[in-house]
DNA sequence: GCCGTTTTCGGCCCGACTGTTTTCAGTCG
């Protein structure tokens, strides 16, 4: 039992109360509550077994006794008799049911009540038997809509990596400003916002034709289908595009992989929103399609607290007495206060700007300035990189001169150690040659510090991949997990903690080896961890690769609250990967680094006299 | 089910779009 099973206990409590029809405030109160928790570090499963439990969980930002007390008996007993009693009543193949798009729990209700529909299968039995069409509201057109909701459901469409994302965002937005009567074109959303992952793509526009630029969206070339097109918003699925060392591995190795990706169409398919605001509103449209959900209601409530209400159109005042829509009303009362730029709407209401990557209603509006995130221009240093010598692609030599042409005053050869033979790592005596390459090397290329260093397996119990003897002729030591990464709890803190408080080791790489969307990693107790690198001036890994993106943001925010120092490494195995730097970055941002707290940010004396301190 | 410098009861973010309707329910973000 541990805090992602709360998580989705709570989750499956809210569905089932959904599907049967119950309070929809109760069901908002449960996933609210689930949220809470996945933002938490603290294992609260120990908390609900421990002394003051109740007391303790209601401090809790939408935890209250009844779900306190359910909470306590799933950490106690791993049971919970709300969840049998609604596992009883509602049949479990139903949850997947509510994925699917444009339907939601009032639709699966009335199949499941007035069609007997159970599950995927009984429900497309009971379409081909035309039950479905016979049922009130549901005409061909829904049932069309209906067939292509399983369709698209049965090809795997889902969450896609920011990285993958990212490119598709970044084509699109391009080509929309291509055109001459789009204003202003960018991408919003939790993509926007930096999440590891993201269910979907939104693009807000401004434009002097929106009908035209609406048009133009649903017939570029990623495009897959239209799901909805109007003058103001459009929905399309579009194909991403592929190419990257781990997406190529992934089609070969997925067994869930869309066949129509397999030969060659691209990567996996995204929905893309596209909203076309007037210009005097595109801020306020901005912030309305950036912010988290708790985010944009914090935000109302406090709207709404100074007498003034906030929709995707800019901030008005409140006027109770009429329920036309703000920006409807006739004269001055339909005149935003504030909506052009997204400061402007943080502004009038006694905000800092919040920037996107932290908007997520964990404590920003509690800031009285906006802080100075770190930035990828800071960046000066990559401390992770393999070359030829393990499983990287270019020499020594190359490396650096592509890390100097990045502005970068270090770079750190990290090749793997022995354990990691797949991946051609290096014995001890072959170690010792290469150190002397990387001297060597040093001395044909000027205005960068190549550092001599490894990435050292940290074995399943926590010892190194080589002795401390060789680990002392290194400038540079990231050690890292690669494998055993299903070990328990217990002995993955345990393993974490030692490598972490080893005199010796300078960073942790990829702390948990997890891989987005695909490979939980280790889940140590993260504060644990935290704790022995901050005892031992130890730097924690953000690796900025997208498939990694670990530590995460919430693991990421810890260590900065626990005064942690943080690394972000793009662990280059190619040129091109210095790119996801902007992805270290931005996870970085979302656990509120600044760029003193980074130490690839630090000038070249500072960051090598760190290194030799532990020399 | 949660929450409180206008509330311990009565609220809970809000508008657009779609499809099925003839005034609105459901879904989405």
């Amino acid at each position: 039992m541990t805090n992602a099973d709360l998580v989705a206990a709570l989750e499956t409590i809210a569905r089932y109360m959904e599907l049967l029809g119950e309070d929809g405030f109760r069901v908002i109160a449960h996933t609210r509550a689930a949220r809470t928790i996945e933002g938490v570090n603290d294992d609260l499963v120990a908390v609900g077994k421990g002394p003051d439990a109740a007391k303790k969980l209601t401090e809790l930002k939408g935890i209250g006794p009844a779900i306190a007390k359910k909470l306590i008996e799933l950490s106690t007993t791993g049971k919970c008799a709300e969840l049998e009693l609604l596992q009883a009543q509602v049949p479990v193949g139903l949850i997947p049911l509510l994925q699917l798009q444009g339907f939601g729990p009032k639709s699966v209700h009335v199949w499941w009540k007035e069609a007997g529909v159970t599950d995927i299968a009984s429900l497309k039995a009971a379409v081909e038997s035309g039950k479905i069409a016979s049922l009130p509201r549901h005409s061909q057109k829904t049932v069309d809509k209906l067939k292509a909701a399983l369709e698209s459901a049965a090809q795997g469409a889902g969450r896609m990596r920011l990285g993958q994302a990212r490119r598709l965002a970044d084509r699109v937005v391009a080509q929309l400003r291509s055109r001459a009567e789009v204003l202003h074109a960018e991408a919003a959303g939790s993509m926007r916002r930096g999440r590891d992952s993201v269910g979907d793509i939104d693009i807000i526009v401004s434009s002097s034709d929106p009908a035209a630029t609406s048009r133009a969206f649903t017939t570029l070339p990623m495009v897959q289908s239209v799901i909805s097109a109007g003058d103001t918003r459009a929905s399309v699925k579009m194909v991403a595009v592929g190419g990257s060392r781990w997406e190529k591995e992934e089609a070969a190795d997925d067994e869930h992989a869309d066949p129509s990706a397999a030969k060659g169409a691209g990567g996996p398919t995204m929905q893309v929103d596209l909203r076309v605001v007037p210009q005097e509103h595109f801020g306020a449209a901005m912030v309305y399609f950036t912010g988290s959900k708790d985010h944009n209601i914090h935000l109302r409530q406090r709207a709404l607290d100074m007498g003034y209400t906030v929709n995707d159109y800019g901030v008005y005042v409140e006027d109770k007495a009429d329920d036309t829509p703000p920006h409807k009303r006739k004269g001055a009362a339909g005149r935003p206060l504030a909506s052009k730029t997204e400061a402007d709407i943080y502004a009038f209401l006694k905000l800092p700007y919040i920037p996107p990557e932290i908007r997520e209603d964990r404590g920003e509006f509690e800031l009285k300035e906006t802080p100075r995130l770190i930035e990828v221009a800071d960046v000066k240093a990559e401390l992770h990189a393999h070359t030829t010598a393990s499983d990287g692609g270019m020499s020594i030599l190359e490396l650096a001169t592509a890390a100097k042409a990045r502005g970068f005053h270090t770079i750190a050869v990290t090749d793997h150690s022995q354990s990691q033979f797949q991946a051609r790592g290096l014995k001890p005596d072959r170690l010792r040659d290469h150190i002397a390459a990387i001297r060597s090397a040093q001395e044909q290329i000027k205005g960068i510090t190549i550092l001599a260093g490894s990435e050292v397996d940290i074995l399943p119990d926590g010892r190194l991949d080589y002795d401390d003897e060789l680990l002392a002729e290194l400038d540079v030591v990231v050690a890292s997990p690669h494998n055993n990464l299903t070990q328990n709890s217990v002995d993955a803190t345990a393993r974490l903690v030692k490598a972490a408080s080893h005199p010796l080791v300078h960073i942790i790489g990829h702390p948990t080896g997890r891989l987005v969307l695909r490979r939980k990693g280790l889940e140590p107790d993260m504060n644990a961890v935290i704790a022995a690198a901050k005892a031992h001036g130890t730097a924690l890994e953000i690796n900025a690769h997208w498939m990694r993106l670990d530590l995460r943001d919430t693991h990421v925010r810890a260590a900065v609250d626990a005064g942690c120092v943080i690394a972000i490494d793009c662990d280059v195995h190619a040129e091109s990967d210095f790119d996801n730097l902007r992805y270290g970055v931005t996870t970085a941002r979302r656990g509120w680094v600044t760029p003193d707290v980074c130490v690839n940010t630090w000038p070249a004396e500072k960051l090598h006299g760190w290194l030799k301190k532990k020399r």
